[in-house]
DNA sequence: CATTAATTGAGACTTTATCTCAATAGTGTA
DNA sequence: TACACTATTGAGATAAAGTCTCAATTAATG
């Protein structure tokens, strides 16, 4: 249950594998997987992608999105807690810049007696260009 | 990107081992993995599981809950679309009775020029018990 | 009973991610 | 600058979760 390879809070040294990685993920048009990002990184073993991955969301840098059917994918920015609008057809992801979720998930919380520490939320569809296709 | 093995939408025979996932399904109390399932089975295949959970999925038989950090846990019944509460200390899951994320998910929608097929919320947190043990 | 197609089991395979651990390399201090 | 300390890294092993293949079985139909 206990990991021995510890996952940074936060970063403590500056290395160029590291400035290597934020560069590309800063670069990235839109948004990527792990793999995507790992494979356009052959000097960068995947296991330095993966644990910056893993610290950047920790300190908000990145924001990831869950496309339906389980796959993950990221990038980077975001700023504020947001959500996202996911394509069915194309695979285009929007952020929605507001989230208002939140009043409503404080509703639920004092309903059932929970302590809400965060939520996720994530719109599935067509967008604009693909509902007209069919 | 093709499955070839193409899972059902709906069953089409009834068969034993069919039977004998159906009723561990809905004997389980709370939510269970599929890995759970299928270690619980040893006499069925974990293909044929995997299979019958993905079929009950689309007929909405069983409800799926995505627990943060990316692991699904499963339960009988919910009948209608629901929601939940999952806590972050002791695992428990809750159902939220009503979802009031359409109303909203449709104002987004329409914001984006987005149609929406489905929603993805999960809240998590502490429950009663939990929260107090700090 | 014979035919036909759905279903199954077993295990290989895939994807995504984490772990191990020795080697490397930042950083603060002497 | 050199040293010591420890964070970070790479490479590959391993893990978790699920899908695929395909031959064998079996339910349903006539």
């Amino acid at each position: 249950m206990n990991s021995k390879d510890e996952r940074p809070t936060k970063f403590r040294r500056s290395t160029s594998t590291r400035d290597t990685i934020m560069k590309a993920i800063i670069d990235w048009p839109g948004h990527f997987s792990a793999e995507e990002l790992s494979g356009s990184l052959p000097s960068v073993s995947r296991a330095s992608v993966f644990r910056t991955l893993a610290a950047l969301q920790e300190s908000t840098l990145i924001c990831r999105v869950l496309v339906d059917g389980g796959t993950t994918r990221y990038r980077f920015g975001g700023g504020q807690h947001h959500h996202h609008l996911v394509c069915l057809e194309c695979g285009e992801i929007q952020d929605i810049p507001d989230c208002d979720a939140d009043e409503f998930s404080r509703r639920i919380a004092s309903r059932h007696g929970y302590t809400i520490a965060s939520h996720q939320l994530e719109l599935y569809g067509y967008c604009s260009n693909c509902k007209t296709l069919d």
